[in-house]
DNA sequence: AAGCCGGGGTT
DNA sequence: AACCCAGGCTT
């Protein structure tokens, strides 16, 4: 006779219905470290090809290291979270000042900039087997339920109490499987909304589903209240075609990115306000220009605090600006997704 | 403890 | 429009 076990349960499922995915056939924690970072707050199919391309760009640790930090943000253009992708270069440099050895267990991996609980786990689990339960997205909703837990998981108490569990339901004897097992089972089976839970091996043991609760877990409170944002940007053009980009400040939002100068308003605004803000002239200075709006409507682009309504000035002066750019400049330089989508609608360019 | 930090897919 | 995603850092 043998007693139901959640552990062997979800490996088991995990075995029959698990993605085959790049970073999961190996124990070289350097392509597991690159995957977990770049999978925060990310799906894996959104993930995948910057796994690809860094790994391509960067075969070691050593490579990462050694790139600038403007060249790692260039790559990770698109994904969001720039930090991330600082704190991975800082990282890759800690693990070069160690001749390349990532730290062999979960307290050291904590060490590491951008390494937080859930990472160091996964690391020290997938890279060495140890016994730390990870615990993401995925686990605090299949615990929730298969426990029948309604703590909120983004208190103080919930967390503890989650993390607490996980490592309870972990195996130590399979602590890399077990923890795969259990994230892949929250992202295909057992889903935000309305799991297939006709299928589901944990059917009969499951808390939230004897009690019709599947749907109302896990609890999670507050919500972020997202602010509107007027941007005017000013699309520079001098007779030899060139731009201006400024960088964004250290902090902040797109921290060290790339994008035209702009003014921030309250919402639209007519040319003699443009051309007469403080903003304008700092750029321009004196210059003759030639003024003409490239949206009558503003372009939307949503974050997940923020809406952004941005209109874009072309503004064509008649003489060359110092600190101008050329187009093929501007496309080496980082720049986040409102501004790549209009670089690439303005100069036509493919892809 | 609470707020900040992107972009994309689903519902 | 709201929610979620292989979360972590800062204050």
């Amino acid at each position: 006779m043998t007693t139901f076990n959640f552990s062997d349960t979800i490996r088991s499922w995990y075995e029959i219905h698990k993605r085959d995915l790049p970073w999961r056939d190996t124990r070289d924690p350097y392509p597991i470290w690159l995957s977990e970072i770049i999978l925060q707050q990310t799906r894996v199919n959104q993930g995948l090809p910057y796994f690809e391309r860094f790994i391509e760009a960067f075969p070691t640790v050593q490579n990462l290291a050694a790139a600038s930090q403007e060249e790692v943000l260039k790559l990770w253009q698109g994904l969001g979270y720039y930090s991330r992708a600082r704190n991975l270069h800082t990282a890759a440099q800690q693990i070069a000042d160690r001749r390349g050895i990532f730290p062999d267990n979960f307290k050291g991996l904590l060490d590491l900039k951008g390494v937080g609980s859930y990472t160091a786990a996964a690391i020290a689990s997938f890279a060495y087997d140890e016994p730390v339960a990870v615990v993401d997205g995925n686990v605090y909703r299949v615990l929730s339920r298969y426990y029948g837990i309604d703590d909120p998981i983004n208190e103080t108490m919930g967390i503890k109490k989650f993390q607490k569990l996980a490592n309870e339901v972990l195996d130590p004897k399979h602590a890399a499987q077990h923890n795969q097992a259990i994230m892949e089972f929250g992202a295909l089976q057992c889903v935000p909304s309305s799991p297939d839970c006709k299928v589901c091996p944990l059917i009969n043991t499951c808390k939230a589903y004897q009690t019709g609760q599947v749907d109302q877990l896990p609890v999670k409170i507050k919500k972020t209240k997202v602010l509107n944002l007027h941007h005017h940007y000013l699309v520079a053009i001098t007779p030899s075609g060139r731009t201006i980009l400024v960088q964004r400040p250290q902090t902040g939002i797109w921290a060290g990115l790339y994008e035209f100068p702009f003014i921030e308003s309250n919402g639209a605004m007519l040319p003699q306000e443009i051309t007469g803000h403080d903003v304008f002239k700092d750029v321009f200075g004196r210059l003759r220009f030639r003024e003409s709006i490239y949206n009558q409507q503003p372009i939307l682009h949503k974050l997940s605090h923020r809406k952004i309504h941005a209109y874009f000035w072309i503004i064509e002066v008649d003489e060359e600006l110092d600190d101008a750019v050329t187009v093929n400049e501007m496309l080496k330089k980082p720049v986040h997704v409102l501004m790549e989508r209009f670089i690439k609608a303005y100069w036509k360019l493919k892809k």
